[in-house]
DNA sequence: GAGCACTGC
């Protein structure tokens, strides 16, 4: 309990009380108290995801339990439970506290909980009605993260049916949804007409120009690099003193931008020193997710006296930081944006328009200190053509498995019907519950196996879980935690952009291959893996061998927990358990096989292979890995992932036999679609099951020798999307050069 | 012969 009295909380409670919500509180409370359901919403600055939950808590509606609050982003989750806790008085973990993946800060006495979207995802796993609240908050829902989506859906359908919300609690659950003002109206229609609380914002007006140099047709990069850059020196030669804020679409176009603004703001007509890019009078600062922290630091302090500061970042700076003195936005009106192409089953990064109400939170960044103004460097028809209106949420644009198996696992049988507030298209769906089948998480008939609710507990994609698995009841877990935590975390081989390191970091690297004996990419993520984590000096093994440390100590971090999940789980009697026979290497490569055999390929001709996966898309070994330019010498083999760009490559690749795999193969093509359909929607009879299997037994016969299935399983691609996108990025590339010669 | 935006458990 806080030590400090009373009087001592006037000060701050006064401050508080000059945000725009404390008019509202009695209203608020009372509106939580009489609805099940209630969405508020107001603009940043409304003082909503602080002041909310403690007039809850001040108007006792925590009972005999906890008040959630959920956030999409680690940082803000801990950030504003530090702010709350100072304005509550008690120190953070008491009363008010927050809990975020490796990151606990609650206790006994906790009240206010701040948490992530993901963690209260997991205790709903754990608990299904939430026992331990009696409210729940989820903040930020505009954003529209695939965990809020399904949290959203699970609260509407446990407190819409009185059966589930009494089972296992007293008092019914209270809901609150904050969003930005963005689409409440469909908010409170999905919670079932509930009330919708507006409160007004503080912000600043921010004024927007668009302007005519990007027209629907200009999507090289090359000209809107250019053109930000051009806009951003007219703002600093002609506007007012305040900060500028530059939105691009990655690390590579930042980076060019930066080159090219200090180049030209050094030929304005301003005394400079070149030192540290400092130019008198405008300070360049590139800023992306991949930077280091150290390098991140510099972004928020003020700049000295007399210089404008101008920051050029990714999407991060739209939500994740806010940096302060902001007053003049400059849009590329271009995102990266990572999509899931359930026909060809990739995922294929690309850079698109964003969405009108993107544009909207960009130039909002422009107003949280003062009026400020927005500069798009695309025009009204670009605007209105171009941009959709708003962003596609990430729940219709990735891959479901995980998503799917969580509600299997939460006893949601009808998938297809769940109360989604945005519904995923149904072959996404489908597409998931195929790959659960395929890896045995769930059966035939849709129902989650003793194997699927294992595995829901892992922080690991399906795939990459069952082989773990499948290791850990063979007695090798001890070679498959560290690959599944490697294979988690940003990408750990770094690849300077010199010429010269580039060739040292790959020397390092091949050598690390060899001194690793390893005959595959998961092995040598193993053995980079224990080299570190054996060393005297980690950080210095890593800067010597061109190794992310900061990537390698989070997979430390991942590798225990993941230790820790398994180990609760061993100590179930039921844990399955295996014998085997035959060498390490083999052992290994089997167990990947388990969860991978849905990522195999065949080499066709030259260096080519060929996926199994009913796509038979023809895809390249990536140069990173350390089978390349060896392909002649091998003939199956399997991959974690699949990259999109001017090829199709696999990377992270291990060599099999098809002896391991021949068995496992047929089960990519013994469930159809058809049958998936009907799985996805109703509970389906033994008979039903017994007629498919005896129409797939006759349909084997038919095939007949394992030629005939390779052809069915090499079918080719016949979908465009795939080609479209190679196509478009040759045309980008094409372009580029053609920029460079001119 | 190499093109990784951003989150989260």
């Amino acid at each position: 309990m806080s030590k400090r009295t009373k009087w001592d909380t006037k000060g701050d409670l006064d401050e508080s009380k000059n945000l725009p919500i404390y008019q509202h509180k009695a209203t608020l409370q009372q509106a939580v108290k009489d609805n099940s359901f209630l969405v508020v919403t107001g603009e940043t600055g409304s003082g909503k995801t602080t002041q909310l939950p403690q007039y809850l808590h001040q108007a006792g509606l925590w009972g005999n339990g906890k008040i959630g609050i959920t956030q999409p982003r680690r940082v803000a989750a801990i950030t504003v439970a530090q702010r709350v806790s100072q304005e509550m008085h008690c120190s953070l973990g008491r009363e008010v506290g927050y809990q975020v993946r490796f990151d606990d800060c609650t206790t006994q006495d906790t009240v206010v909980k701040y948490m992530t979207d993901g963690c209260l995802l997991r205790e709903i796993l754990a608990d299904p009605v939430l026992s331990q609240y009696s409210v729940v908050i989820l903040d930020e829902a505009h954003e529209r993260s695939l965990n809020t989506d399904i949290l959203l859906g699970l609260l509407k359908q446990t407190l819409s049916s009185p059966d589930k919300a009494s089972k296992g609690r007293s008092v019914p659950l209270k809901v609150v949804v904050m969003s930005a003002t963005l689409e409440t109206d469909k908010l409170s229609v999905f919670l079932g007409g509930c009330p919708v609380f507006t409160i007004p914002g503080r912000t600043f007006p921010v004024t927007s120009k668009f302007s005519c140099a990007i027209g629907p047709k200009d999507t090289e990069s090359s000209v809107y690099v250019k053109e930000v850059v051009k806009v951003a020196l007219d703002v600093h030669t002609s506007e007012m003193a305040g900060d500028i804020l530059v939105f691009l679409t990655g690390q590579s176009e930042i980076e060019k931008a930066c080159d090219m603004l200090y180049e030209k703001a050094e030929s304005i007509d301003y005394r400079y020193d070149v030192q540290d890019r400092k130019v008198e009078g405008l300070l360049i600062l590139p800023l992306y997710g991949s930077m280091p922290t150290d390098q991140q630091k510099q972004i928020f302090q003020p700049p000295p006296p007399g210089i404008r500061k101008c920051v050029v970042a990714t999407n991060i700076a739209a939500t994740s930081l806010t940096i302060n003195g902001i007053k003049y936005i400059v849009d590329s009106g271009f995102v990266k944006q990572l999509n899931h192409n359930s026909r060809v089953g990739m995922d294929i990064l690309e850079v698109v328009p964003i969405s009108k109400s993107e544009a909207l939170q960009r130039a909002g960044r422009a107003g949280r200190t003062s009026a400020g103004k927005c500069f798009r460097i695309y025009s009204q028809e670009f605007w209105e053509k171009c941009m959709p209106k708003y962003t596609v949420p990430e729940i219709q644009r990735t891959s479901l498995t995980t998503v799917i198996l969580t509600l299997k696992c939460l006893g949601v049988h009808d998938v297809i019907r769940f109360p989604y507030l945005d519904r995923p298209e149904e072959r996404f769906i489908i597409e998931a519950l195929k790959q659960l089948y395929q890896c045995d998480a769930i059966d035939r008939r849709g129902k989650v196996t003793r194997l699927g609710e294992l595995m829901v507990q892992f922080p690991l994609p399906p795939g990459l879980t069952r082989a773990l698995l499948q290791a850990a009841s063979l007695g090798c877990e001890d070679l498959l935690l560290p690959v599944a935590a490697m294979l988690s975390v940003e990408n750990i081989f770094i690849r300077p952009g010199h010429p010269e390191k580039q060739k040292e970091a790959d020397k390092k690297h091949r050598q690390l291959g060899v001194q690793a004996g390893s005959c595959n990419d998961f092995t040598m993520l193993l053995s980079v893996f224990e080299k570190c984590k054996a060393s005297d000096a980690p950080s210095a093994w890593c800067k010597d061998n061109y190794i992310h440390w900061r990537a390698l100590k989070s997979a430390f971090s991942v590798e225990t927990q993941l230790r820790e999940i398994l180990l609760r789980q061993q100590n179930r009697r039921d844990f399955p358990m295996e014998k085997f026979d035959g060498n390490k290497s083999e052992l290994f490569r089997r167990c990947l096989c388990t969860g991978y055999f849905t990522n195999v390929a065949r080499r066709s001709v030259g260096k080519v292979f060929c996926t199994m996966d009913g796509h038979g898309s023809m895809v390249h070994i990536h140069p990173s890995s350390t089978l390349f330019d060896q392909e002649a010498q091998l003939d199956w083999v399997i991959f974690h992932d699949l990259l999109v760009t001017s090829r199709i490559y696999i990377r992270t690749v291990c060599p099999i036999r098809y002896d391991w795999v021949k068995d496992l193969l047929p089960k990519l093509h013994e469930v159809d679609v058809y049958e998936l359909s009907s799985v996805a929607r109703e509970e389906v009879t033994d008979e039903e099951v017994a007629k498919w299997v005896t129409k797939e037994a006759a349909k084997r016969q038919t095939e007949g020798s394992a030629e005939d299935v390779f052809k069915k399983l090499e079918k080719r691609n016949d979908e465009s999307s795939v080609s479209d996108a190679r196509a478009r990025y040759l045309q980008r590339k094409q372009e580029r050069q053609q920029g460079k010669a001119s």
